[in-house]
DNA sequence: GAGTTCGTTCAATCCGTATTGAACATATTG
DNA sequence: CAATATGTTCAATACGGATTGAACGAACTC
């Protein structure tokens, strides 16, 4: 009998879920849940949403690997809410899906190389928004490469002195972006 | 008259306003509006309020130093968004306060370092952040310790490296945020 | 000192976005 | 194939934080 136990029918609703996570001691207990919670308010605080943090400040905590369920009922959210988290979090890497023999649902590790996760959350979340302030502010060189044998007067003095600086700003962000951040973070 | 001439009451409502910004040729007016705009995203997207990007752009691409009348105007915001985005940026060192003989409203200009600007920004925004998330490190190290000598269930064993990974990565990026990416940024 | 002009504050309100959950799609079982 | 179990989607909603604006205080003018 043993692990396929879980089929038989006298268990009712869900008593196969007991066992997914061992009983831990309530000290300990406590802490996770102050991780889980605190790596909602992080995320939060970055504008990236409460459960994305708690979802996975759940998985990396659990010694098994978790599904759907699993984080619906210890985060008390909505089935629809742990779906998209955890897509999410895939699409990062910061959890891999694993497959348990026999079981349906499911299963959700977390990656533990930080360095990795916020590499590519960071790349996601950042890097295609620099690209659109790019076009402004070609148009704006644009206009005044046009305008160059123009008469001048000191409120386009002004602004050209402005831009300039923008695009001189920019170009070092840029510099420091590809060539710093990320690879510190990386290894 | 001249100058004085603000105070004469036949003007009536808001008759000075007008020679605040000199009227520009209405391609670059358009650029400007979509620095403005563009601004307010950015600022918006990282989670401080669209506001405070306005405000910034719209004083960084002014000529002449700003009262908050002109923001009010320019931005079509309240009075009390006017105040405090300015507050807030002064605090950052993104604006100062330039006095103007004769004249009662307080007027700002634009800094235009912007590798200071961000410095302060992100030390105020995110340095206090990393503090607030010790503790619980801390707290649970000290659980960690206090029970060495203890019985090993692989519950413990296994939190006991998750949470030895999380403070290998902290320090990490401790260190990272204190000797990189600030000082890059500075100059 | 009464009357203005400005700047600030903060409770009330508004708005955007995170979250929900019912409906749907897909896979699996007997 | 019907029945069940699971994951996904997206329109509706709920919630939190941004924004407002009336009330206040401070500084100035006559």
């Amino acid at each position: 009998m043993g692990r396929s136990g879980r089929f038989s029918a006298d268990l009712g609703t869900d008593g196969d879920e007991v066992c997914r996570t061992l009983a831990m001691s309530s000290e300990l207990e406590a802490l996770r849940q102050r991780f889980i919670e605190r790596a909602g308010q992080i995320t939060q605080s970055i504008g990236i949403g409460r459960v994305i943090g708690q979802s996975f400040a759940h998985i990396y905590f659990s010694p098994e690997p978790q599904t759907l369920d699993d984080l619906t009922q210890a985060l008390q959210i909505s089935k629809g809410s742990a779906s998209m988290s955890v897509r999410q979090l895939e699409q990062w890497g910061a959890v891999r899906q694993v497959w348990i023999k026999g079981e349906r649902k499911d299963h959700y590790e977390a990656n533990d190389d930080f360095g990795r996760i916020i590499r590519r959350a960071l790349l996601d979340l950042i890097g295609r928004r620099m690209e659109t302030t790019d076009t402004l502010l070609e148009d704006s060189e644009a206009y005044i490469e046009r305008g160059n044998g123009a008469p001048r007067d000191p409120e386009r003095a002004f602004m050209e002195r402005r831009i300039k600086k923008m695009r001189h700003f920019r170009d070092r962000a840029q510099h420091i972006w590809d060539s710093s951040v990320l690879r510190l973070l990386l290894k």
